[in-house]
DNA sequence: AATGAATGAGAATTCATTCAT
DNA sequence: TATGAATGAATTCTCATTCAT
């Protein structure tokens, strides 16, 4: 955590340094980050930097923390139905992608740093500063399929913990598309500020997103003829072993 | 590309250097990986490495391409129908997860260097090294699920693109979660050497993933009432926008 | 000298800082003592550090001079027949080494800190610390052995400056034993709070270096033939010259 | 130990930096001794340092053992009765001191870093030197008491551990008063290379510190009446406990 | 071609002391 | 007088790359 002093600062200080960290971390990956920029961006001396954080990594643990919490808040002032009742999963879903995408379109910064958290190759730290956070995503959409079996709304045979898991890889890959869109957006001056809530090709992308993840790849058609995945049946193939 | 001089290296020499080289970034991400140690590794003077390599970079492109050789090379050995007729999407998927799962045992560093590139947070060093790189993983994804739309497996209504970068990003996490599980098996004594593969829980893991990947998370028993998820039905609630 | 500000603070905040201060420069030498620690200790605030005290060597000043004048103070009080009459040499000098003792174990701090103290190796800093106390151990010694040589106990050929100066070495060499013994027990936390003055073999050990110093190491025995030691005979051997 | 590289150095190089390291050590303890100066002192590029040596301690061990090898060979040079036969045990500790001394005047800077090292504070540093130094001085002194004793030349009722812990501090001390002589001739210019050993003052010095050291200091002549210092009768005094 | 020493910029961190409130 | 934030020089150590032999 940060020193009392830190928070003893004057706003207009305080923010100039949690916004300079703010870009360095969406910059750069926790390895690649350094004091020496940050305290040139906020125009602090080396000294104070350390009479502020103890080190690099305190700062990192901070704006990470920071960085969940914003999110959180704002999810939950923007997905009402989050926690509440009249909890449609699909419904749910959509809305805390769609809020999502916003939140990332309104804090391009905050989005970075947390795909470069999730990218960070150093467990130790990664643990050390998740250990902190007390709601990981995945527990989350665990809970929200457990409601949607409740409900009726998701197939009853599937393991939340499974579908949890699987959740989670699915909309990793839709920020990971949206951040490509954005960079591409960032990358080229001639499309200005463009957002890509009101692209409709963002929410036909999504749309599809999702009606993979509730009816799956295969073809129901009755015409091609449903695939047998029956996984007891195909460990009778012993050819490719 | 190293220089013509290590490739005219004895045979003996450029394996103890490629060997050194998997170890290292096997280990450690690009950023943190050392000429120093790989030096010291492969045993050979500093001066030398300058001498087979511009830099840690080109070292670096030269084993990402050595290790997506060797995977597409061992795939296309032991999943035949990848290319062939007698297509079955489903079932190919699965042998091209096994196949992947056993490579990976049988490669550690390998897998463990792909992983880390996937998780290279430096943008511009990662698409130099896969712009050297023919074939994609996600290419050949959308390539399968063409395939598959054209023999009526896959719902035609996806978009091959989208389903392919999908497919990219859950096997990627598939074998994540696999390393971890053989991490922890390495990391407990009392189990040895038990493979993945025999493990009847992990193919039932895998099998499920598949299930959910074929049919989607949604309730199809009438009596729970399926959800409508017709896309554009969900966007009349203008409540969040 | 502490400023007058220091000693116009009432009394508790005056013994906190100085018991921080005891503190510190008994675990570390003076040039590892930090004002940080110190405040921090006594729970002062940094700018005070400095209102009370010129710099961390105005300070160490006055707890060196503190830890004299306590064990001055101390002796005093515990060995009467120091001044007085009735001197007996060995005698005193017994009961001044118990003393010290027991002095040091009461006072473990002071112990430790005059300790570093003689180990200081920024000579200029002990000249300069030293040359306020008034009264140095040495001196000390040199008026007993002369009283010593006035009263037939001493041998009154011995120069009493001489002799002053090889009973400094003689003491410093008895405290160093002690001070191991006590580091010892301290580390050692089977034994607890056994007194060094109730171990017999303490005692043991003090009257055998007592012994050393009343009669020399040289055998006076007949059979064994005393060691001619003239030194001015000595000279004659010119083969080392 | 220093790396190969250093070993490697052209002779003149490696002088340089070992003369600059003898300096910096002579003049300041270990913890204040800086990289900074040597490399400065040496004239070599900071990196170049970190190639000779792993940190500041592996050339501070390196220092200190070559400064205990030099003075060892220095004393086996030129007190040949040292390890020999015709033991006796004053003559060869004052040829010992002797020799001491002008390796003293000789070396003055190996004699300061000698005398820093006793004075270390750090003991973990100190342990960790000496651990790999063979011979301490303290040894010496109890091997050569024990010698002593069977030779009939010392009070065999002396304990050669307890006399050898003496000697160690008592020629520390000698050496440390020689020092101190050194300094102030060397601090007077109109004194110019007035050579210790050719003042007969210093030997008189030493010969009366020898003298001390066998004899003692109490009284023996009958007329003063010997002091009763049996240590079993002093513990009968309770008064000072 | 092989070797390994030379280089120096750049990183983090510490700390006594000053100074404005 | 009390307070605590500001400061920046000084420290150690790392490492990719060059260059002379």
């Amino acid at each position: 955590m940060p020193t009392q002093t830190f928070f003893n600062l004057p706003e207009e200080k305080r923010t100039r340094i949690i916004n300079a960290a703010l870009k360095e971390f969406a910059t750069l990956c926790f390895d690649h980050a350094s004091v020496a920029h940050i305290i040139k961006m906020a125009g602090i001396p080396r000294g104070s930097f350390y009479q502020y954080f103890n080190d690099l990594k305190d700062l990192y643990k901070f704006i990470i923390d920071l960085t969940g919490e914003r999110k959180i808040s704002y999810l939950k002032e923007h997905v009402p139905q989050f926690e509440g009742k009249g909890f449609d999963f699909f419904q749910t879903l959509r809305d805390l992608c769609i809020a999502g995408l916003r939140f990332a379109e309104e804090n391009p910064e905050l989005l970075a740093i947390g795909n470069n958290f999730l990218k960070e190759p150093n467990k130790a730290l990664k643990d050390e500063v998740m250990g902190e956070q007390l709601l990981k995503a995945q527990d989350i959409y665990t809970r929200m399929v457990q409601k949607g079996i409740e409900l009726g709304q998701i197939n009853p045979q599937i393991d939340p913990l499974l579908a949890g898991h699987f959740l989670g890889i699915w909309s990793a890959s839709l920020s990971e598309y949206y951040i490509f869109q954005l960079q591409t957006i960032a990358a080229n001056p001639s499309i200005d500020e463009i957002s890509l809530l009101k692209d409709p090709q963002s929410l036909k992308h999504l749309d599809q997103m999702l009606d993979l993840l509730a009816h799956g790849l295969a073809n129901k058609s009755p015409l091609g003829g449903e695939h047998d995945d029956d996984p007891a049946r195909r460990q009778s193939n012993p050819k490719n072993f």
